[in-house]
This record gives structure tokens, C-alpha cells and sequence, in this order.
DNA sequence: TCAGAAATGATAGTAAAACTATTGTAAAAT
DNA sequence: ATTTTACAATAGTTTTACTATCATTTCTGA
């Protein structure tokens, strides 16, 4: 059997959904390679133009600008995300073990998923870690906010901040506790390829030791 | 009596010293004013020598971008909150009492301070939230990192990173929690403005709720 | 004090980025 | 059969991010 897995995107990210066409496709597909190679700065759309093979212009029908996608990405990612945790805790029944996988799942590096066959999983994730705070780092954070663009990484925040109420129901600060492992787990994944110095965690496959951090600020 | 304080600056960040010329001093005042009017991805310098009654050109004698600039400054920020723990921690004993007087520092809003004549403290301050992150995340880190350009950051994390070793001799992690308060402190000021829903903390000057949830990750 | 070096101003120019607009055509929907 | 729709092809505009040249002004130290 061969699912396909479809996320239902706000409609104010796109000009025309690229899901519903080839060339849409192929833009989501190749802009992740590309940011992936080049970074966001380095990224035009001239540039991924060339590279699918068609013309800027056709990309701008699909996309306002090159903002717009970064965001349309990063929400698709925290929406997975967040679907990830959901599929996974849902036969569990002990809080404590529901915050283990929640933080098994962020604190880990993602693998490509073959039933969201134009995204690859694991380029997104670097994206995510590397350019991912630039789509709420602008002068127009609030105008982008009112349109909801936001709303993925906020409605994950959320759950996982009703799973430590859960586990936890005295702890006083849930909200800013999710979003500090939402936070600092990218950091983590930045610093230890780049800036080795400012934690303990050494890259390897080895995430225990951040996990039992982020596990520390709670218990 | 009247002092000037003046942090020495890794040559390498710039062309020509800034310090040292009424015109570098009026670039550094007024890009930091620029910034943070227009934030960083719409200042530019033709946009900063309007703005101080000069050209571009004899901008780019001084700095070789505006990339280059605002890692000056975000440089200069880092070294700025070292320096005031120092000042701060000089005479106390407590281990404990110290680690109250850096989280006190960290998320508390800055003043101005007039010893920094060219230097608006509480300006610079909201450009560090809004784009200091910029400093570090491009596609050349790597080469930024081996010039020391984020060396102020590193010294500071790992300066917080012993004072908690201090406090808490057996506590595993130092520099990742080091890390981590100095991220989220400036990424809760974020979210206060902009982003409400992702933290329980208000607007306003009271800070001991924040400064209560970065002591809970240590005690 | 005067020569020369250094710093700045004035002006010009280039390549790329970030768009917008127009037209023609093939495929799909009605 | 025709009318949308999607896309390609082409061209053009404005802004950004520089680089280069040369003329002045200002500083410096012999």
C-alpha cells in the first residue's frame, strides 16, 4: 500500500497552492535543494528557475517572493512535526513517557519520509535549523502573524506544553518551556556543526545526553 | 568626572577603525539608529550615508559590508554584557549570588549608558533580538568563526558557564544552559512583543517570572 | 610652516536581485 | 467548440551591493 500524506496549508502562503500541480511540485522539491546548497541569502528565484527548468515568472505566480516560500517551508515543517508527536504518543498513556517521545522526536535528526514524495524530510530540517528564524525575524512579524502564518508553530508549542501540564501540574511555566525546546534544540543542532564551543553535545548520533538536558530543566 | 569606555574590537570586523574618526563614530551611531528603525534586511548603506550626510563609498572604507557591520555590532554587544557582569559580580562571594546578578543582567532591558557616548545601549539591545541571530546564521559562519568574530559570545557563554560550574559543582551541562539563557532571554523579549502566545510572560518591566523560569533550569 | 600623506566627497558605473508586464500557445475544463 | 488556465518566452524597471576614479580637505611630522 502507498499513502500519500498531504498537509493542509494556509491558503495566504501561496499564490497558487503548489501542491495541486506539477510544476508546484517540482518548486517545493527543488527550492529545498537549493536553500539546502545555497542558504536563504544566497537563494533567488531566478537561480531555482534554472534549475527546475522553467522561467522566474512562473515561479512568482506561485509564490509573492522568496519570503513567502521560506515560510510556506518552515510552517509545512513544524506542522510534521507536530503530526510526527501526534502519531506517536498516541497509544501511550504515562505522561512522562509522552515527553520522552516528544523530545525523542525533536531532539533527533529527521530522516526523509517517502510518503511526502516532493519534500525530503531531512534537507528540510537543516533549512529549518539554518534559516528558519528568519520567517519571523522581519519588520513585518505582525502583519504575518494576523495571517496566521505562525499558527503551526504556536499550535505545536501548545500541545506540547499541555503534555508537560499533564506530566507536571504544578510546573509554572509550560509555554515557555516547549518553545525553549522547540528553540534550543535547533540552536543545539547549529552549534554543534558550527560552533562547537557554547554546549557539551558533539555531533554523532548520540542525542541522550541533549535530550537528558532538556529533560533537566523539568524534572 | 567623565569617562570614555572603549571596547577593544577584533580588527578583522573592520576596514578602518570606527573608534577612531568623528565619521566612524557617526557610522556606528546611525547604523545603529537605521537598524533599528528599518531593520536590518531594509537598511542599507546608501539609505546610512543619507541618513549621516555622507556617500556610500566612504561607508565601505570603514566596513566591507553590512553584514560585516552588524557582526560589529552584535561583537560589541556581547563584550558589552560581559564586561557589566564583571563589573557587577566584582565583590560578591555567593556562587549563587552571582548566578542572580547575571540572569538579572541578561533579561533585563538595557539604558542607555553615557559612557558609550556614539552607543545607544537600549537600541542596540532590539537589534540584537531582532537580528542578532543573523550574525551567525549564514553560509559562512565557518570562516567567520575562524576570524573570532563570535569570540565575545563564546567568551561570555562559557564565562556564565563557570559561574554555574560554581554554583553547581555537579550540574552537567554548563555551557548548554549558559547557552541557553542567553538565546531565550533574547528570544522571550521576541516573543513578549510579537509572539504573546509562546511564553507566559507579560510586556511590562517586571522580569522575575522570566528570571524565575531560567534559575528553575539550575536549582 | 610646508610637503606629502591620509581621509573624505563627488561622481560614475556595473552586475545582480527582485520584481512587473505582455504576449503567444498548449492543454484542460465546460 | 470554445473559453479558461497554466505555462513559456521575452523584455523591462527599480533597487541593492558594490567598485573605481579623481578632486579636495585635513592632518601630520620634518
Amino acid at each position: 500500500m502507498q499513502l500519500d500524506l498531504r498537509i493542509r496549508m494556509n491558503s495566504s502562503l501561496y499564490l497558487r497552492d503548489p501542491e495541486m500541480t506539477d510544476l508546484g511540485q517540482n518548486i517545493i522539491r527543488h527550492s529545498i535543494e537549493l536553500i539546502y546548497d545555497l542558504g536563504f541569502e544566497h537563494f533567488t528565484f531566478k537561480k531555482l528557475a534554472e534549475h527546475i527548468g522553467t522561467t522566474e515568472a512562473s515561479i512568482y505566480r506561485y509564490f509573492e517572493n522568496k519570503h513567502r516560500l521560506l515560510t510556506y517551508l518552515v510552517s509545512w515543517y513544524w506542522s510534521w512535526i507536530e503530526y510526527r508527536i501526534i502519531m506517536q504518543i498516541r497509544n501511550m498513556s504515562r505522561p512522562k513517557e509522552k515527553i520522552q517521545a516528544v523530545l525523542q522526536i525533536i531532539c533527533t535528526r529527521m530522516n526523509d519520509d517517502l510518503s511526502t514524495s516532493h519534500i525530503n524530510e531531512e534537507l528540510l530540517q537543516q533549512i529549518v535549523v539554518a534559516d528558519g528564524s528568519k520567517a519571523y525575524l522581519t519588520k513585518h512579524v505582525t502583519e504575518d502573524n494576523q495571517s496566521q502564518f505562525f499558527k503551526p508553530y504556536k499550535e505545536l508549542s501548545m500541545c506540547i506544553a499541555e503534555l508537560v501540564q499533564d506530566a507536571c501540574p504544578n510546573y509554572p511555566h509550560p509555554k515557555s518551556l516547549a518553545t525553549t525546546w522547540l528553540e534550543m534544540s535547533h540552536s543545539f543542532h547549529f552549534y554543534k556543526q558550527h560552533l562547537p564551543s557554547l554546549t557539551e553535545f558533539s555531533k554523532g548520533p548520540d542525542d541522550e545526553q541533549m535530550i537528558d538536558f532538556m529533560k533537566s530543566m523539568l524534572f
